[in-house]
DNA sequence: ACAGGTATCGGGGATTCCCCTAGAAGGCCG
DNA sequence: CGGCCTTCTAGGGGAATCCCCGATACCTGT
C-alpha cells in the first residue's frame, strides 16, 4: 500500500521540488500541500496522510503548533519535522509535539526517504547532530519548561550576557560588576558552554532572539 | 543549445528538489549545485552556467554579494535571484547587483520557468508583486537611502562584516577569504571606524538590522 | 598627473581568549 | 550530618586577538 503524504511549507517552490523528488520514488504519493499551520491541520483531516512532512517556520499557525494540534486530531498522521533550524528550541518543542523525525533543510533528500521509512514502521528518526541535543535534554532529565535563557543561566550569568551582547569589552564589564578579568572570563566561558555558542556575535545573535537586548 | 544552469542555496534538499523539477524540463541541464555565495563564484568560473539560480540568504558570502561579484567576474551568466523575502531592500540591492530576474520561493516552479526563458532572451523578470517595488523606486527617481551597509561599505567589507556577525575569527575570515590576518583586522577596523561602532557585538546587531544576516 | 578610496600586508605592544586548576558558599539528598 | 552539585570567584600560561602605527599597489574620476 502506497504512504500517503501531505507536505507542508510556506513556499510553493519547495512544495513543488520535494513532490519532484518524492513522486520519482516508489511506494509513496504525494496527497497534498499546505501553505500554512491551519492549512496543514485541515488537509490532514480531509485527506487523512499517513506522513505529514512539517516546515516549522510558517505563518500564521507554526509547524510546531500544527504538529500539537495534529497529534489530538489524527493521531494516523506521523509528523516528519522540516526545518533549517539546528536549535534546541525547536528541535525538543516539536518533538513534545509529537513529531517523530526531525530533519535539516540542509539534509539530502535521501535522508528524508530514511525518515519516512522509519517514521512508518513506527520508530523515530533524528538528523546527524539533532541526536546530541536530543540525547543532551534527555540524560539531563525532564526539564518541562523550555530551555530559555532565564532557565538556562543563572542571574549572573544573563547579567554578563547582556553586557557583553551590548557590546561591552572583559575589561568594562569587570569594573562595571566590581570583578576580577578572569572572573568575566569564567563566565563567558560557562555561558558559552551552556548555550552551545562559541563566539561573541552568536551570544548577541542569542540575547537579541531571548529579549535580553534589543536591536 | 541547452541552457546550463547552476544552483545556488544553503539548503541541499531545496537544491535536489529544484534539480528534480529542472530535469524533467526540455532545454534546460543543471551542471551544479553550490551551498554558499562564494562556492557559487566558484562554480560558476568552472562550469560557465547560462543561468545561476541564486538564493539571497546564504553563509559567509550571501547572494547579493555573490551577484556582484559574478558581474565583474563572470559576464555571460544570467542571474536570477530566489528569495523567501519580499523586502524592498533585498529586491534593489540584487537587481542593482546585476540580477536580471526576481522571484519569490513562494512562486510556483511555472514562474521559474519563465523567468529562465525570460532571461535567456536578455529580458528581465520580476515575480508578482516586486514590480510595484521596483517601479516604485523607480519613479522616485535615485532614492539615496542614506547610511546603509550598501552605501557605506565596501562589497569586501560587507563579506567580512557578514563573516564577523555569523562568528567567524580572525584567522578563520582571512583562511576563507585567503587574505592574510593583518588584513582582515584592517577590514575590520575600517567598517568599525565607517559604522562608528566599536564592538563585534555591535556589528552583530547591525549586520541583523541590516539584512546582511538573520537570527 | 594627482587625489581619493580600496585592498592588501607588516611591526609591536596591549589585551583578550582559551585551556587548565581551585577555593568558598549555598542548596540538595540519602 | 556528610557528600555532591552549582555558582561565584580568581589565577597561570600560552595562543590569538585587538589596536595603534606605517606601507604598497591598484583603480577611478578630475
Amino acid at each position: 500500500m502506497e504512504k500517503k503524504i501531505l507536505i507542508c511549507d510556506d513556499h510553493k517552490i519547495f512544495r513543488e521540488g520535494l513532490r519532484a523528488l518524492l513522486e520519482k520514488q516508489p511506494g509513496v504519493k504525494v496527497v497534498g500541500g499546505a501553505r500554512d499551520g491551519l492549512e496543514a491541520v485541515k488537509l490532514a483531516r480531509e485527506l487523512s496522510p499517513d506522513i505529514v512532512i512539517m516546515d516549522i517556520s510558517m505563518p500564521g499557525l507554526n509547524g510546531i503548533e500544527a504538529a500539537r494540534k495534529l497529534a489530538k486530531v489524527k493521531k494516523s498522521a506521523r509528523v516528519i519535522a522540516l526545518s533549517m533550524h539546528n536549535d534546541r528550541k525547536y528541535v525538543t518543542e516539536i518533538i513534545k509535539a509529537g513529531a517523530r523525525a526531525y530533519l535539516l533543510k540542509d539534509s539530502a533528500f535521501e535522508e528524508l526517504m530514511d525518515a519516512i521509512k522509519a517514521v512508518s514502521c513506527g520508530r523515530f528518526f533524528l538528523s546527524a547532530g539533532i541526536t546530541n541535543i536530543v540525547l543532551d535534554d534527555y540524560i539531563k532529565g525532564p526539564s518541562r519548561d523550555p530551555r530559555s535563557a532565564f532557565t538556562l543561566l543563572s542571574a549572573r550569568e544573563r547579567e554578563v550576557l547582556q553586557l557583553l551582547a551590548e557590546g561591552l569589552r572583559t575589561k568594562e564589564i569587570s569594573q562595571k560588576l566590581a570583578l576580577s578579568v578572569k572572573t568575566v572570563e569564567t563566565h563567558r566561558k560557562k555561558i558559552m558552554e551552556k548555550l552551545g555558542i562559541g563566539s561573541i556575535a552568536g551570544l548577541t545573535r542569542y540575547a537579541v532572539k531571548e529579549g535580553l537586548i534589543t536591536l
